[in-house]
DNA sequence: ATATGTGCAAATGGTTTGCGTCAGC
DNA sequence: GCTGACGCAAACCATTTGCACATAT
């Protein structure tokens, strides 16, 4: 399967619309972690037609579909990132808001290990880590 | 120092008035992770004319004075703890919306250690790890 | 041709805030 | 008594949704 997320959204047998195209490409190009007003703004900036609310329906489906993920930073927004990247965690600063990716293979067996500890049944389930550290 | 809320409420120098006793009784009585909503519901109990605004302007006052600590789990509400229970990170399921909670050193190394590996100053400041894991 | 997507504006849900009144110190 | 807190209702902000019209297949 390819690699783009509107090939992607073709395969899935979504309606291919210019908004959907547009919204696809930026999250394509992207390699920050927008939240809907950026992505809209980015978007607006080939069809200034399209609507914020077209670009929430249109992430929510592509979220649904697989094709995107939603991360949710604590700052009250939501922001996505094609889902087909390569596997990564994330570190926020909450005084700056900057965000830190990184690859950690503990943290995996560390998510499985600690839900395994505590009798937890994984299957079909997405678990999200929180972790806070002051300094 | 006191371990309840009240006691460094009032050592901090913050006016000690009917509406914050309760909530800081409250809190000090939960021992899951209570959203405004729930923390209002428990308080109301005690005084039914308490509202919610205050419920939220005491949680933010109290969180500022570092009594409390707000948690965000990704559902769209913030969740209030105890600052001065023991230090544990957080697993949730976001299926059905469980919250795990555990102590695991190796969380505070590898935060430290990742920010260090990518030359982040962490002074002074709140880290968040966020880790995801499809099962 | 028909089912589905879009834009607009109104609605929602969580949280904040202005204002007049009340209470802690 | 003065400063700051409370309750109420309106305001806010991110997100969702109803409806009339447009468009992909």
């Amino acid at each position: 399967m390819s690699t783009k997320i509107l090939d992607r959204c073709e395969t899935m047998g979504l309606r291919v619309t210019g908004q959907r195209r547009i919204v696809a490409e930026v999250l394509e190009a992207a390699d920050d972690h927008p939240d809907v007003e950026t992505i809209h703004a980015r978007a607006a900036a080939r069809d200034p037609g399209i609507s914020v609310a077209t670009v929430y329906r249109t992430v929510k489906l592509f979220e649904e579909s697989g094709l995107l993920e939603r991360r949710e930073f604590g700052d009250g927004r939501a922001r996505y990132e094609d889902a087909k990247r390569d596997h990564h965690d994330h570190l926020i600063d909450m005084q700056t808001g900057a965000v830190i990716e990184f690859v950690d293979p503990e943290i995996e067996a560390l998510q499985e290990r600690i839900a395994r500890r505590l009798g937890y049944d994984l299957k079909g389930h997405r678990l999200e880590l929180f972790g806070t550290k002051r300094n």
